[in-house]
DNA sequence: GAAAAAAGAATGAACATTCATTTTTATTAA
DNA sequence: TTAATAAAAATGAATGTTCATTCTTTTTTC
């Protein structure tokens, strides 16, 4: 195999472990010993790639974000209508976060907690940039209600990520009506009446 | 000073000095040597009052999530209207959230980490009862959606954890108004229409 | 003056990171 | 192509530190 490709599939078998294993554990009972383990790999080997462990789990953290937002964006076109292009971005994060749910649980993790640095944290926050434009755009239409994105962000988007949570740890599964209803509730918190 | 309450003002010193140094550091960079420093104690003295670091931390999210739930229940009276009874609750638990951030944000932090142990964990969830006894009268009365007690909490309760942890990084300041704003989506997102 | 609480220092394990060496890969010269 | 060698990657075993917890002694409380 080629030596470049070996050497992406080894960063991911390392980026791979920490996820399950922060998740599983926390980062607090996560030793750099058992990452190298879980991804067949030297203790050692890990320093090649990541300059320690701060950074093994920040840069987890920004390949995680951008797989999220890519996936969120990848069907969605500027030239759609607020409300259609809404509906099709909230779709596509519900999609991910529940079938990604290893990867989207992580983010929660990441974002709930200071095991991220602050300059990786921002950096992660500019990929949502094309829905805040929308909203943006919605609300010079008049269609969104003309509220801070954070409010938009913790009625319509958030709810999502407990949802998550609580269908990862078994507690409750969610169907297709359920995501719909989800939906309609979303829509309907963030939209002017 | 009586003996007893010199040991309740030890203990409660290393409940908050826990609480301060996981909010800021996490879990993982909080040792039980800094945790005694910050409350004026030796190390060793930790472990009168606590087994070790696992019971100091799930202790504490006990004590934090009781002194949570008090105050969100402390006005309710099971006799209230279901909409009235929610408006109470609904506005009681935005105020802990936003004005005890540092205890919300540490019960943020373990909600979304296994920083807890699972029987820890199950039993900070009985304290929300009244709330869920709450929903099913209203489910009965018409008054609330029929749809699960996890989709009610999601999108009702939830944001505010979400916008409690923004003020916390300074982003955003929320005022009187928004509050007003975030209870009106709140109960629009859970009532029958 | 006995019992409980508290302290500081000691202990031993776990851990992140580095070191010295070996293995693999790429490059060059025949 | 093949053999020789240089460079890079990988390794297992150290290293030194940090940490949770315990031990022994001192202080406080009853």
């Amino acid at each position: 195999m080629a030596k470049l490709q070996k050497s992406i599939d080894k960063q991911n078998a390392l980026i791979k472990a920490t996820i399950e294993l922060v998740n599983n554990n926390g980062f607090h009972a996560t030793p750099m010993s058992k990452i190298a383990k879980m991804a067949n790999v030297s203790p050692a080997t890990i320093y090649i790639y990541f300059e320690n462990k701060q950074d093994l789990v920040n840069q987890t953290y920004l390949k995680v974000k951008s797989e999220y937002t890519d996936y969120a964006f990848a069907t969605y076109k500027e030239d759609m209508s607020v409300e259609e292009g809404f509906e099709l971005i909230w779709k596509r994060i519900a999609d991910f976060k529940l079938k990604e749910c290893e990867n989207a649980m992580f983010l929660a993790q990441c974002d709930n907690t200071p095991m991220i640095d602050e300059p990786s944290r921002q950096e992660g926050i500019k990929h949502l940039q094309p829905l805040l434009d929308l909203w943006e755009k919605g609300k010079k239409e008049g269609i969104i209600k003309n509220i801070s994105d954070y409010l938009l962000y913790a009625y319509s988007i958030n709810p999502l990520s407990f949802l998550m949570m609580i269908q990862k740890r078994g507690a409750f599964q969610l169907d297709k009506t359920h995501i719909e209803e989800a939906y309609q509730s979303a829509w309907s918190s963030i939209k002017e009446c």
